[in-house]
DNA sequence: GGCTGATGGTTACCGTTCGTAAGTTGCCCC
DNA sequence: GGGGCAACTTACGAACGGTAACCATCAGCC
C-alpha cells in the first residue's frame, strides 16, 4: 500500500478534505508569498516589489485568504501614510519546509520538464 | 539572508521560471493524480475511480500536461474494448517525497486552518 | 489654497479556465 | 439489433485570474 493511503485517504471523506487545502494552498502565488515572508515581516508595497509579475489585486486577495486561514498575521498601523504589515504565524512558518522542498524539486527538474515539453510540442505540431 | 533566496531567485529571471513550473504542477488535480499514480500503474477509469470529485475532462487534461511535462507515461493498448495505462516516469517518482510532505503538512493543520477560518467568517460576517 | 506623491487598497471589464453533461467510436454479448 | 464498456471529445454556462483605472487620506511643497 502506498504511504499516499496513509496521508491522503486517512479520513472517511475519500481525500476531499485535503484537496480542499491543497487547492487553496497551491495555487499560483500562495507559496510565493510565504516564501518571501520567511525571516521578514514586511509591508504590503514590498511584497509587491519582491514578488515579479504579481498585481495589487492579487496579492491582496491572496493575502487576505492567507490571514483568513491563519498563515500570515496583518498589523495595521493608524499612520499617514497608513503602514501595514505582514508576517507569518507559526503555522505559517511550518509552511516553509515543505514549501521549498517542492520549490526545490522544481529548480532541480525545470531542465527535464521544459525538454520534455519542447520535445512533446515538436512531437505534436508538425 | 532566507534561504528562499538561494532556491527560488538563483535564476536571473527574479523567480520568473519557479513560477511557471510550480504554477503547472501545483493545481488541484495533479499532485492528486500523481499521488494515485505512487507505487501502482493505472488505467484512466481506474484512476478516474479513485480521486473523488474529477471529472473525465478535467482528468484529461491532468494527465495529458503531465505526459506532456514528462512526468507520468501513457501507454496504450491496441485492444477492445481499449486499455490504456498511466505510470509515473523517474521525474514523476521524484515528485512524490515533496509532494507528500506537503499533503502531510495540509494533515496536520487542517484543524487549525478550519478553525481559524470559522473565527475570520465570525468576525467579518455578523 | 491647491498640487503632488505615497500607501493600501477597490472596481470594472474581459478573456481564459473549469465543471457539468451529453455525444462519439469500435467492438462484444445477449 | 439493442445495450454496454472504455477512453475520450465537445458544447456551453459559470467562475476565476489578469489588466488597468480609480479612490481616500494626509504630508510636504509651491
Amino acid at each position: 500500500m502506498s504511504q499516499y493511503e496513509h496521508t491522503c485517504m486517512i479520513r472517511g471523506d475519500g481525500g476531499r478534505t485535503i484537496r480542499t487545502i491543497l487547492d487553496r494552498i497551491c495555487d499560483k502565488w500562495t507559496l510565493l508569498v510565504v516564501a518571501t515572508l520567511d525571516q521578514q515581516r514586511l509591508r504590503f508595497t514590498d511584497l509587491h516589489r519582491q514578488i515579479p509579475g504579481i498585481s495589487q489585486r492579487m496579492l491582496t486577495l491572496t493575502l487576505r485568504n492567507l490571514e483568513r486561514d491563519g498563515l500570515v498575521s496583518r498589523t495595521a498601523y493608524a499612520e499617514v501614510p497608513p503602514r501595514v504589515e505582514y508576517a507569518l504565524t507559526a503555522t505559517g512558518r511550518s509552511l516553509i519546509p515543505p514549501a521549498l522542498a517542492l520549490a526545490g524539486w522544481a529548480i532541480d527538474h525545470i531542465a527535464d520538464i521544459e525538454a520534455s515539453r519542447a520535445a512533446y510540442e515538436n512531437r505534436t505540431a508538425p
